[in-house]
DNA sequence: TATGAATGAGGGTTCATTCAT
DNA sequence: GATGAATGAACCCTCATTCAT
């Protein structure tokens, strides 16, 4: 055992039912997309009724977007996390940062595939909020990858653009990953380190 | 003009409204997903009555089906000539690869991200068939990058995963990618063979 | 037999299901109000099933609107009908304006019923549209009461405000009249003659 | 300031919220109909919880009759104070009782319309009591009718059906009077006390 | 009294699909 | 091929009401 949390499960938020019920919509949405997913279906995994659903969100975008947030909160908690307890250079830094990210779309695969893929069907403020959000989120590579930049670790003519190809890539890994598959968990950190340097052409270590 | 085919259509089939309701159907999968998409928009988006759509497909999936097909059929294509056009090394081949593909994500943005975006709806054999039409068309990459690998010209040492890294590097350009932003269908072609060869430890062009 | 239409049936209007889904409607809107009856009973009392419904009116609101309109367009050619046939002095055309309005309220009580009760439930451009079509419909009254004023044939000092109070007392008839009750359609038709000429302060008949 | 109760406000009848609930139940159905209205808004409107609504009275229906209930209440008390300070003979006892009428429509103009609008969502028990009730406060006018007919005063050959015509013509005024209108409270007044002279037939006032 | 959480029934509406023409 | 009408299932959501506290 480690002290990770259990594979895509947010966190209980205090009100009775609540993490159930966002617990339930990641599942669902994750199995069958969100328009696919049915608020019965959500219901039934929360052990509740479909009724009592709209005690807690209003309708189902608003469930979609409640799921979003808790999935990206998370995230950027063990990002920062992480990158609090790296060093100084950014290339240590970002090899945290992939590492800790990783280690999430491995950890929360679920939750990481439904926050990409469901993205899109948020409206309004509710999606305005989410990418903000993420933006927030993002820019902890962002920044590590202009401290490289400028202090020459990274010589790529294209930092910010490779930041994004990073982000992508490592997000990428939770429409293929398998917990039984050839790659184990440590496996997947150390070959996209290996990636996020390559592609910003910073110092790769030997083989 | 050039020769490139107009964004997002797929080709003219020979039956009468095939090649419309194929385009219908990308566009409202696309703009809806396929479970937000009905066939009534379809059918207004092609031009002819909802129930003539089953003269042409027996079934919203099998529309879906029929979409993801000629999709990966025009970017398998367009790879294939591009290789076929291209030098012997590995390094001129990749680039020509990487190039042709970016060029696709750009001109058939939507076809990409339907194509992306959409696959998780197909079920049965339709879905073993489109998956096996996508790795014949993945294969012209790993190829080159077997073949780079036993050159000694890419000296990643994880070369398959690499570039499947690399697969999804570019097709999530159609994520973000708008016509009229800061980077042209030139300069994300550059970008992505320099960071296809910067994955693969290859030779980097000088800048 | 007679040659008035039967009670409470609103004209065939051409396209298969529309008459018995408008009947129906009037039906249940009038049985249980319009928030009271279901769209459910609308189609089993028209025979025919829920959905096919919306393929006649694209919400319930509009059915209610359409069953309106037809109600105020039978009245309104039953009014212009009489008044047409009547002789050239406002006393004998209101006469027969009063007639035709109290034998519309008999013949079809029920629609008279929910043509006063359910406006209040439509909205926007619905509402507009009905309340203009009611105002021409009325102007018939207005028109003659103008005329008798004028021509010095009624001496009442509020010809306008009478000829409303007649026109709401007349539609309220619907409200208690039961075709077994004490007073047949013809007594009340006399006595509305009457009430609305004594209203008017006009010539009344000599008992 | 004058005497009469502000408008649309039911009396407070000592339970806590009970006035509370019964005002906020007289808007609610009068803005949205019985069946439109839901127990929420009423407890909204009330400030109270939607479950202590039920403290008070055991059903949506219950509470509907007790509006009605304190409406026709008011309406009564008012008649008979107004009909008790009037003078003995008909024709000046039914002038009173028409101000008095009038003038409860104009103060009370809601709980007129609710009055009128939604006493059919009653049923049973509730529904037999409401009827008995309206039938008293009624009776104070067919009474003055009576009185007339015998004495001479109202030449009318339909006293008792003049007397019903009387009574929904005043009431309606409710469905069309606005404050800042035309008509003034007195003015409404004094032309309904004529209508309801000259319906029956009694000696009209000199204009 | 007063509350918040809970629920079963039912609301209007849309869906993919079928079929007679 | 092409259509318009039709349908049953399912959708999201709201309802009046209950109950433990």
């Amino acid at each position: 055992m480690n002290s990770r949390s259990p594979g895509s499960q947010l966190a209980d938020t205090g009100r009775g039912n609540e993490a159930a019920i966002l617990n339930a919509a990641l599942a669902a949405f994750g199995a069958q997309g969100f328009n696919g997913a049915s608020m019965r279906e959500v219901a039934k995994g929360a052990g509740t009724s479909l009724s009592n659903l709209y005690n807690y969100f209003p309708s189902k975008s608003h469930l979609l977007a409640e799921v979003l947030r808790h999935v990206n909160a998370e995230l950027e908690a063990r990002l920062r996390r992480a990158v609090g307890e790296a060093g100084d250079d950014a290339a240590s830094r970002l090899r945290e940062a992939v590492r800790a990210y990783v280690g999430f779309v491995v950890d929360e695969q679920l939750a990481m595939l439904v926050s990409t893929a469901e993205v899109r069907y948020l409206r309004g403020e509710d999606r305005e909020r989410l990418v903000a959000a993420r933006d927030r989120t993002q820019s902890i590579f962002t920044e590590i990858v202009e401290q490289g930049a400028a202090s020459g670790e990274f010589r790529t003519p294209y930092p910010l653009d490779a930041a994004r190809a990073i982000l992508t890539m490592i997000s990428s890994v939770a429409t293929w990953y398998r917990p039984d598959g050839r790659l184990s968990r440590g496996q997947l950190s150390e070959q996209h380190a290996r990636y996020a340097l390559a592609l910003l052409e910073g110092p790769l270590p030997h083989r």
